[in-house]
Order: C-alpha cells, then sequence, then structure tokens
DNA sequence: AATGAATGAGCTTTCATTCAT
DNA sequence: TATGAATGAAAGCTCATTCAT
C-alpha cells in the first residue's frame, strides 16, 4: 500500500527541525547533542539518520532556509512598499522588525552560528547574508543619492542599524507589556530619526 | 605555540585566561576543548588544572571579571562627564563603544555565553549585567524627567540602543578604513538623534 | 579475550558482569579500570554503555543480585529443613559455606565493596545485608530459648559465626584436598559444637 | 643550631602514616589518592615524599611494620603463657582477639590489600603471615599429638578458626556494649568449643 | 522508518610523581 | 623540609555516526 501524504516520515523530519532549531538556539550547536534531540522527538538517536545527513547538514539546512525565506519576505515586503526610498526604508526596517520578532529561533542561529559552519557551507550562507545586507546598504546610498538621508557612513550605519533592530531578539517575549506593532514603530522611528536628514523628515 | 621561558604561574596563568578568551571567542565555549587551549599556552592540559579550577570556573572568571571592570570604568567615565544628563548619556553611549571596541572578545562572550554558566554563575553575571543597563536607564528616566529626552518606552530604548551600540563588536576589525573616534562618534550621534527631544539639542 | 561472535545485547551484558565480578574480585572496585573491563569482554569501552548506566550502577547491580539471590536460597534452604530450630541451624550454616564456596567473587565483592556504594546503593545495600543476619540471629534465640543453645551474646555469636562461615571465601581454591562436603561438614560440626549446649547434642 | 629529637619531620612522618592508615582502611588502597592524604596531614601533596618513596612502600610499610609487631607480640603472649599446649591455644585465641581490636585498622590492611602489593612486597608479606599462621597450626597439631584436640583438618580449623577471630574487626566499635575482656573471652570459649576433645575440657 | 548495539575519537578531569626553588 | 608548577598516563564517560535487523 502506498505511503499516505504528510506521513509519519515527514512529520517526523519536520518535528527534527523544530526541536533542533529550539535546541540550538538555547544551548548552541556545539554543545546541543543529538541524544537530547532524538529524545525531544521521541526517537531513538540513530533514528535521526533516516532524516538528517549529518549534524552539519542540519545547521545548515536551517540556516540557509531561514535567510532563503527571509530575502523572499524582505522582496516582497520592499514591492509592496512602492518606489519612494524612505517608503522603503521604513518598510524595510518593519519588515526586519516584526521577521525578527516572529523568527528568534532562526535569526539567532543565523547570526550566531555561522562559525560552526564548515568552510563550504559557510561560504554559501555569508553570500546569503551579503546579499540581505545589499538590499538595506541600497535604499540607504539611494537616500544619501536623493538628499534625503545623511549618515556619515553608510556601510557603518547600515550595520548599526541591523543590529539595533536585531537586538531585539534578544530581549523580546511574547506575549509581554508591547504589542508586536508598537515594538516595530518605536524602531522604526528610532532608525528614521538616526538617518534622516534634518530637512527631511 | 612556544613555551613561555621562566613563566611564573602568574604569568602561566594569565596566558590561560588571554588563549581562552580568544578561543570561547571564536569557537565558543562549548566547542572550545581543553586541549587546544594548553596547546596554545604551551603547556600539557594537566597542568591548567595548576591554574584553574575547572572549564566552568575559567568561564565564569572571565565574565565576570569582565562585567566588573566594565561597570568600574563606566562609573569613573560618567563622573568624569560631569552632572548634565546628555552629557552622561553622550559620555556612556561613548564609552560603551570604545570600551566594546576594544574588549570585543571579553563583550561577545559575556553576551552569548551566559547560557554555558550553570545555575549559580549565571545568577552572579546576570545580577551584574542588570547593574550595568541600569545605568543607562537611569540616564533615559532622568532625560525623561526633564523633559529633554523623547523616547516611547525606555525599556525598549535601553535595550535598542545598547543592541546598537554594543553591534560594533560584530563587524568591527582594528585597522579598518574607520578610525576609532570616528565609529564612536557615529554611533553616539545616531543614539543622540535617535532620543532627543527635537527641540533640545 | 574474543570477540563474542554473534553476541546479542543480553549475552553481552550478562558477559560484562560475569568480567566485572572476575576483576572486582582481584583488584578491587577502585582498581578496576573500565578499559580493561571492556577488553575483557572483547568489546571498545564506549560500548559498555550500552549496557550499563555508570561503573558505580554497575557494582550495585552486582551486589544487590547477589544478595537477593542469597537471601531467596537460604529461605528456600530453611524452609526444606523443616521446623526444629538445631536442623534449621545446621541448614544455615551448610546453605552458607556452600553457597559462598560457589559463589566466592560475589560474597567478596559484596562484603569488602560496601564503601564504595555511594549513599544511596549503599543504604539499600545494607538493608539487605541486616535481613539476611536476621535470619541467623532468629535461629540463635530460638534456639536459646528453647533451651538447646548456649552462647554468651546472641549478636557477637552470630557475627563471629558468619565470619568464621564466610572465612572459607579466603583460602578455598576448587579442586583442592577436600571435597566441598567436608569443608561444609567440618565448618557445620565447628559452628555447632559452640553453640549447642552441652546436654543437648 | 641542631635539629631538636622528635623534630617536626619526624613528626610529620608519623602523621602520614597515621592518616595513611585510617584512609586505606576506609577506603582501599587504591581509592585512597596522595591528594587526600596530604590534606588529613596539613601539607601538600609534593611534601608527601620528603617522607614516602612512593604510594606502594607507604602501603608496604604500613603491612610490613604491622606484621613484625603481631609476631612478636604473639610470640611473647605465648611464652607468658607457660608450656601447657591449652594453655597457649587459650593464649593465642586471646591475644589474637585483642590485638585485632586494638589494631583493626592495620589487621584489615594487611588483609585485604595484600593483593595491592607489587610481587616483591607481596612475596615478603606472604612470608610474615604464613610465619604466623604457623604459630595456631604448630598449636593445633601440638594438641592433636597430645590427644587433647579433635578436629578433622588443622589447616581448615586453622583457617576457620583465625576467620572468625579476625571478623571482629568487621563489627567492633569501641565503647560497644561489650568489654574487650568479655568479646575476647567469648571467641575464646567459641574456639576452644570447637576444637576439644570432648573428654579433655 | 525505526532501532539496539557497536564504534573510534574525543572529552574533562584526576592521578602519582618530579623538580627547581 | 616544604612547595608551586609541571607532567604523562590514565580515568570514566560522551559524542556523532554506522549498520544489521
Amino acid at each position: 500500500m502506498a505511503r499516505i501524504a504528510g506521513s509519519s516520515g515527514a512529520r517526523t523530519a519536520e518535528a527534527i527541525r523544530r526541536a533542533a532549531l529550539r535546541l540550538i538556539w538555547r544551548q548552541g550547536y556545539a554543545a546541543m547533542n543529538l541524544r537530547d534531540l532524538a529524545a525531544e522527538v521521541g526517537i531513538q538517536p540513530s533514528s535521526l539518520y533516516n532524516h538528517i545527513e549529518t549534524k552539519q547538514a542540519l545547521l545548515f539546512d536551517l540556516v540557509h532556509d531561514h535567510l532563503t525565506a527571509l530575502l523572499a519576505a524582505t522582496d516582497a515586503a520592499l514591492e509592496a512598499a512602492g518606489p519612494d526610498t524612505l517608503e522603503r526604508l521604513r518598510a524595510f526596517a518593519a519588515h526586519h522588525v516584526l521577521y525578527h520578532l516572529e523568527k528568534r529561533a532562526e535569526v539567532y542561529i543565523a547570526n550566531s552560528e555561522l562559525r560552526a559552519l564548515d568552510p563550504p557551507n559557510h561560504g554559501r550562507v555569508v553570500a546569503l547574508r551579503r546579499a540581505y545586507e545589499a538590499r538595506l546598504i541600497t535604499l540607504l546610498e539611494a537616500g544619501m543619492a536623493e538628499g534625503r538621508l545623511a549618515v556619515a557612513d553608510i556601510t557603518v550605519a547600515a550595520y548599526a542599524i541591523l543590529a539595533m533592530l536585531t537586538g531585539v531578539c534578544t530581549w523580546y517575549r511574547p506575549g509581554g507589556r508591547l504589542s508586536n506593532a508598537e515594538i516595530v514603530d518605536q524602531h522604526v522611528a528610532l532608525v528614521m530619526a538616526g538617518v534622516l536628514k534634518r530637512s527631511a523628515a
């Protein structure tokens, strides 16, 4: 008899990814062990290998898939924001914060476990990150060219902005005092206040 | 690395701390192993135990000593800045960035290896971190009370600012295009632009 | 030793127990190391952990299982001896010697490695030992109450008898000059001569 | 200035022996470590080597000195008992128990840590033990020759008696319910009752 | 797809011992 | 006589991974 779709196998694979995400987020890649991962999923360690290639490949998949999805979602948000540079910048910041609020584990891992990737995987992931950062740098360059933004150094500003926006992952707890929208708005405001030419708001 | 000739105990202990700092920074606490640490110092793994209690105690010492030193240096910088709230805020931001530029390894470890501390050590370190964050929160509260700052939420602003300023550790490389002073100035400007009430600059 | 071909898990587990028994008997628990144990069984040291929890748990299992089996076998022997107190006492002594001749390793370990058990395990084993000693003490009390035994102090007598009977483990070598039956008989005779009231033989 | 007799050095050496005796008694030779021994004495581990040659030599000294002293004291007790075989046997048993009550640690170590001695040391100690056992065997042989004792096998009887008398070390606690004299008397009685020819008491 | 058993490499840590001071 | 620092060997145990079933 044929295996039904969404079968136990696929469900197990997805459970492994979810559990790995959580464990690596909390403990780090090196500190996570496959025993604990298997236990979390409710299978034996050896059974993991029906679904993953190696521990390293699992990490790469998680990071790679996250960055690919982030890039696609960002491009969609910029598209939706229309052609105006400041609108696109606001949209970038808002989307970044919101996405990062919702995918804290993925984000954290993609940032902090880069070093755990072996060289070939590392290269591919760094390329994706560069592509993402380029979205912001392009906007800052456009804003400068249009005379509507004022930053001393575009690269430094881009990294500072990304650091600030990403920082939300560190302290955010769902169900906290502030709504996601409030958090997003405040961060967008901080960014825009930091980069806008005084006369251009 | 070569054996440190005529190494007194104190010199070996310091070499261990320096090497551990570097290795944990690059690889993370869990991924660092004591064989490599010993090799870096030029001694046998068992000799480490003449100078450290355990790997865990070594991590705690590094984090604890860093946070204690940061707190002391920050208080000195604030003292030197005089009584004006905005001056003190600028001094805090400037000092934070400069200190973080110079102690990137310590900072990174103190931030990202908190989770590797066992519960008693974790508690003591978190208390120190809270004390440091309180320095900034106090300044923001004072600025708000004086009507010279405008932020929607002080806690969120504090964490966002700290995230941005600390982010410098991620990308800074000594000998890069910008001087430390330029990096500091730009970050101070970004912070002040973000929090100043428009009429109060 | 050679690899056990087609070893099922249970067979390996049993081989580990047998080898551990022998090694601990000869060298003591602290002096036995798991590398040697594994080599004796014909597996790698890490493979031991598919069958034991820890070295300490292995010791506890050996001691606990021995004492449980000894208690059960003793009760069966007493049952078979019928109701007469002196018959039961003879049966106890005979069974003790015979069992100890055949299980010298288990006995020795249970006696001399008590101190190597960690506190919780130690407590459980001591309770089993007390239960065993109580079998003899009960018989001596009954014999005294019936006026057929004469000992100055029942507890001292019980310990002295157990020490004497157990002492056989120290010097017995299978295939020696005396048959097991002769050794048993002589020890029973020594015990009975020591405790019988002169008029009651 | 000359070193005074009973100087700190000699006192340290004696303290080491006393502490080693206690630790080996409680934990066994293999489980005792020189760190703990040094701590017990109040010096650093490396300082032990001003007083002992090796851990192994320390064990040998303790065992050897004990057996030598035991032999000498036994011979003195037999001498004092006069020429009568039964008197000498009673004296032997009484002396054995009393000596063992008072030197429980030494006795235990000499019995159970034989296996921890390396071959040359082991041989020398076994010779001393044999010499001691020979004292009892000689008495039993004499008693048999005189027709006053009745045992099935002299060697078995000797080992059984020694096991019983030595067993006192296992359970004796100073300050217990019975006086040393009572314990001694009871054991002497058990021995004599076990070996006397019925008509010869 | 799942598993129990095995493995080799590696981990942190302990150990008895040495030696210059 | 005492010690702090060093060491090589070894300890118990964990790890990611393999493979026959």
